[in-house]
DNA sequence: CTTGCATCCGTAGCAAGGTACGGACTGCAG
DNA sequence: CTGCAGTCCGTACCTTGCTACGGATGCAAG
């Protein structure tokens, strides 16, 4: 059961900055303090952050999660709406994201192929086009 | 054919601020400026912006490019094989962080069927989960 | 009482790739 | 001559998710 910070931080497999950042960020309920003395910490912060580790490994963002947290205080239809809302946008997100990385995943490996057909044949146009830029050299 | 940096930015589809960007960052050369006076910008600076569009939509980062940069002053086979190297890199990280979107969006895709098969049922153990790390309205 | 680690708090910095701003100047049209 | 758009230049700001720093305090052991 954690008392202090440091203990949620090392539960939670997190840096005491970072559950201080959560703190900040609202995501975390950070116990009021005592008007001397450190903080008296529970087992909420630590599920807290957990919730917050699962949520990023969907691929969900701090500001996602501010929303959900936001909305999580009212019925449960809304929340559930919510959610719904803030997981297909963010699915869609996803999918432009890959749909970008594999454009240009093919652009490299394209690439790379021409590079070893080219071979020894010496007749890359990167190096001509790169070089033809600065035809300073090339003009005496 | 352009003659000040707000032409090459039109004609290159960039913002003149881009320009100057670039020109800091070293991967445009910025002619030289007369003592009073705009600078003189020919077709180069036209063809290193759209070099860069080029490179960036294959996914090279402007450190990348830096460096290839740097690269194309040697021999056409240094040049080659640092070229082969970036990109070589760069396509495994790609790689990386396709696969690590592509669980992201699985874990959504599945959420979301999960919120569908769940319907109207009302067992949301997010909502529950949530409400559970707030116990003081629970105890009442 | 002193050492020494932990906490508290505000603020600043990192990566990446720009974007924006403010004040001074330039050059051209009216 | 004046107005206005365009440049020049340095610097600050944006996003996201932390991470680090520095000075002040707290607390327990020796």
């Amino acid at each position: 059961m954690p008392r202090r910070i440091g203990d949620v931080a090392r539960g939670a497999g997190v840096g005491v900055e970072t559950v201080r950042f959560y703190e900040r960020e609202g995501l975390v309920d950070q116990p009021l303090k005592p008007m001397r003395g450190w903080r008296e910490y529970d087992e909420a912060a630590l599920g807290q952050i957990n919730q917050i580790k699962l949520a990023q490994g969907m691929g969900l963002t701090i500001a996602d999660m501010k929303v959900l947290k936001a909305r999580a205080k009212g019925a449960r239809a809304q929340f559930c709406g919510a959610v719904r809302e803030t997981v297909a946008a963010r699915l869609d997100a996803i999918d432009a994201e890959i749909a970008a990385l594999s454009l240009k995943r093919e652009a490299l490996a394209d690439w790379l192929k021409q590079c070893r057909r080219r071979g020894k044949r010496g007749d890359c146009p990167l190096y001509a086009g790169i070089n033809a830029l600065a035809p300073k050299r090339s003009k005496r």
